[in-house]
DNA sequence: TATTATTACGTTAGGCGTAAAGATT
DNA sequence: AATCTTTACGCCTAACGTAATAATA
């Protein structure tokens, strides 16, 4: 049987062209290739080199055997991270949403029903979401609408609606209700990863410009000490001493009251479980 | 880097489902391949096995690692193969004709000239013959008319004339020439592995029947105690004893006097050169 | 002289088998 | 009781490195 450490000394004297330099390489004695080099010619049952005194040099089936070593070595190599992955992939539970706020209720619950899986979760394009979920690339989606795909399930989740903080000073704070409309041409504070919420102001929003704050302090910071609108929701977590300020004005756009949808294979049984659990939570 | 042997005793595992069958059918013991398991699970740093107290059985991961053991496994018996069947190809000289006479004067030439090649010959249909060469599965074609393909040389080496030998009181005995259709509905003796002569008397003689003999002593038999006719060619090598009682009358049809061409690639300058070495020895 | 391959030799470490234990059916 | 896996232990082989040899450029 061949043995794959062999055959990388082979390759090493293939790529170092003499065996004190491939044993060097290989941080093994020169006694010990010329070993391996002979071990090899009887394993193989046929020449693979050709002898000189002080000199050893791999003939024309040598070289073909190193080529064969080549792409049998990666192979073996492939089949480890073929294993390592499949087991990766088999213990991660993976999640693609269109906005942070509903994974704050949907990943503690996947957790505790599933704790030996991996949970994996990132924002996404809607479309991403879609195709991933589709493709089994990931198992759970978020998205803001429903869609009817054949194979997979659709189930509202939780809603989100939009507001807006204003500066008590500023002269839409006495407001009971806005629009995007009303805002467009204001510019305003905006936290990064919030998802969909990003592109959906910037749409509606075109005459505004967006500070988008990285920094969870630094965001903090501008709200309390600039008078540059922000944005919070009814699942938005800040404490709400920081928006004391302020005035929470609604949006009433229908785009900024969304009812997001929890996505998944038909086959996938037990995560419709979760979706209809947090269902049962939060609508209605 | 994975160890092939220790590949060979998870897929043995899978195969006979315990460790003892497993153990058993590959003549070790059970703790080695309890150990092997072992250390193949850190090969690969993922478990690959559910261990009760006292079962073991492939986890899903364990299942995919058979899979890819088994095209890995085979992957290595290629190699091997691959390698022995090029060192064979790169050490055998291939010789294919359609009579076995110009390879009495070709084959010992090809033996000194190439000692150190193996030298391979049969007799094949002409068709065969000609792709062959042109393939390049065999380096050298001896076939009785000349061709003109490009890539292809071919060079005239020996002409074989056929005779027949007709008993002494046999009613054609005293002919100077005869015909394939002066013989046409006489039954003949034929040796057999005479390549195309074969097939050349039952197209020109469809009225006779041909005894085929397979065994030499059997063919010098019935030369001497049948009246049946029988062939030859100035090529024949048998001692002229064994004819003593016959009559060598040759056979005037064109196709019955050959001239055997040697075809070989041109890029095979070397073996052009026996070629026109026999050419000079036989032709004129 | 410096570099290279090969041979000889002594040592060591890793791997194997035996034996025993633990556990399940 | 029988079967199976795992652990413990001791042996032994097989592989490695050091040192020496031979040969070349």
């Amino acid at each position: 049987m061949l043995n794959l450490l062999e055959l990388e000394q082979l390759i090493a004297f293939a790529d170092f062209g003499t065996l004190s330099k491939a044993a060097e390489e290989l941080h093994i004695s020169q006694p010990t290739i010329t070993r391996t080099m002979k071990h090899l010619e009887t394993e193989f049952g046929v020449p693979l080199f050709v002898r000189g005194k002080n000199k050893i040099e791999l003939n024309e089936t040598g070289l073909k055997a190193v080529e064969c070593a080549r792409s049998l070595l990666t192979a073996a190599q492939n089949t480890v991270q073929q294993i390592q992955t499949y087991h990766a992939k088999l213990h991660t539970l993976t999640v693609e949403a269109c906005a942070p706020a509903p994974l704050w209720s949907l990943l503690p619950l996947l957790s505790s029903r599933f704790p030996e899986q991996t949970i994996s979760s990132k924002l996404s394009e809607l479309s991403a979401i879609i195709n991933n979920v589709a493709s089994g690339i990931c198992e759970i989606g978020i998205i803001p609408y429903p869609i009817a795909i054949d194979e997979l399930v659709c189930i509202p989740i939780i809603q989100e609606n939009l507001s807006v903080c204003i500066p008590l000073n500023h002269e839409l704070a006495s407001r009971k209700n806005l629009t995007f409309e009303d805002l467009n041409g204001f510019n305003c504070l905006l936290a990064s990863q919030i998802g969909f919420w990003t592109e959906l102001c910037r749409q509606k929003m075109p005459a505004s410009k967006f500070l988008v704050q990285t920094d969870d302090f630094a965001m903090k910071e501008l709200i309390q000490k600039s008078t540059l609108p922000c944005f919070t929701t009814n699942l938005a977590t800040d404490s709400s001493s920081i928006l004391s300020g302020r005035s929470i004005v609604p949006i009433t756009n229908p785009e900024a009251n969304v009812t997001y949808y929890f996505i998944c294979k038909k086959s996938d049984a037990k995560y419709i479980v979760i979706a209809k659990q947090l269902k049962t939570l939060f609508i209605q």
